[in-house]
DNA sequence: AATTTTGTTCAAAATTTCTTGAACATTCTG
DNA sequence: CAGAATGTTCAAGAAATTTTGAACAAAATT
């Protein structure tokens, strides 16, 4: 099967608008073949809604598409629905589709007597960003406590600026009490919405 | 004046090691001339704290490397200083420079007698986390009203599929709630610290 | 007003990141 | 078990981002 059009085109329209107003066409930011018959309006809509949103976090633009067509789809997607409707390759999909299970943004569905793999959309505010934090943001906070010492140990006691440097890694330190005191708060109020 | 030395190698150690342990030495994310002698082992390990710090958000490492500079130093640099020490271009200085004094990150301070402008480090969480808010983050959200009428917009009404899209546009106006909730908590927090 | 100093801008080069597609591994089916 | 279906991995190519350096602009100095 594959994709027997092997005209490799796959116009990307890169909208340069990082801050202007919206084109009425929202949906111009998803590659363009021949006007996605497979994608509905409000599916391109909510493509092009989670490619934004996910550049926002520097994330590549095939996460923002995976998961606005299963945010936007009622049914179950398997993989190569997903390679079909959004005309990415297996690759991207199935690194994708394996980026956002690992955030738990992304649920299998079990389908009874169906061989593939089927997913749909996690909505759930609490785990979207319990997991964003999980996979993105503690593995910084972890190392923590180490770079502090080593920028503790690099002071010279008794040096003249001795004294300016601990006021810094006093400073830093704050700053990692500060992360401990409001994450668990952005969590908590995750679970409220 | 310039740079005599025209021997351009700047090897970057590039540390592939994005979960990992630290190596003892932190200072090995920066570019390496030779053992650069402009730099005191307290600003070694603060540049490389703050490359690693930038690049969590996604930010160029010259970015990193200017602020861990001026955080790191009590003297006021100027841009000439900058780029001796760190041994990085001049567009890249200006432009990381106008970057951090945009986000408030960084400050001018007013030196009797001196041409040069200088700058130290912002090192209050509440104006760090504000400009940073201010910046990166509104800039996403004020769009977030327009792009949400998008969405309502694509949903044909009386199709079967129309209640689910409700429900799906209903959770996204829902996450816009959570981020004006969160985001004065975050402001007010972070100046406690 | 000519020269020097200071800083900005931007095209081209370097680097990093993302995507593709084909090879491979694994599991299922007959 | 052979063949088909499903999904993963990764080298190579494409695209996006960052850095450089030199040209330029603006302001200060002589």
């Amino acid at each position: 099967m594959e994709n027997t059009v092997k005209t490799r085109k796959t116009v990307r329209v890169t909208s340069r608008a990082t801050g202007g107003s919206l084109s009425s066409n929202g949906s111009r930011d998803l590659r363009d073949d021949s006007s996605h018959p497979a994608l509905n309006g409000f599916q391109l809509q909510a493509v092009s809604f989670f490619v934004h949103a996910f550049a926002a976090l520097s994330l590549p633009r095939s996460i923002g598409e995976i998961y606005g067509l299963l945010f936007s789809t009622e049914e179950p997607l398997s993989l190569d629905d997903i390679i079909e409707r959004l005309r990415i390759s297996k690759g991207s999909a199935s690194e994708g589709l394996r980026w956002l299970r690992s955030l738990g943004a992304v649920n299998p569905v079990y389908l009874p007597g169906v061989r593939k793999e089927h997913f749909t959309a996690e909505t759930s505010l609490r785990k979207l960003a319990t997991g964003y934090l999980r996979d993105r943001i503690n593995p910084h906070l972890e190392n923590g406590p180490e770079r502090l010492r080593l920028l503790e140990d690099s002071i010279v006691e008794g040096a003249p600026e001795s004294s300016f440097q601990k006021s810094r890694t006093g400073q830093i330190a704050g700053w990692y009490q500060f992360m401990g005191k409001i994450l668990p708060i952005v969590k908590a109020l995750a679970g409220k919405f």
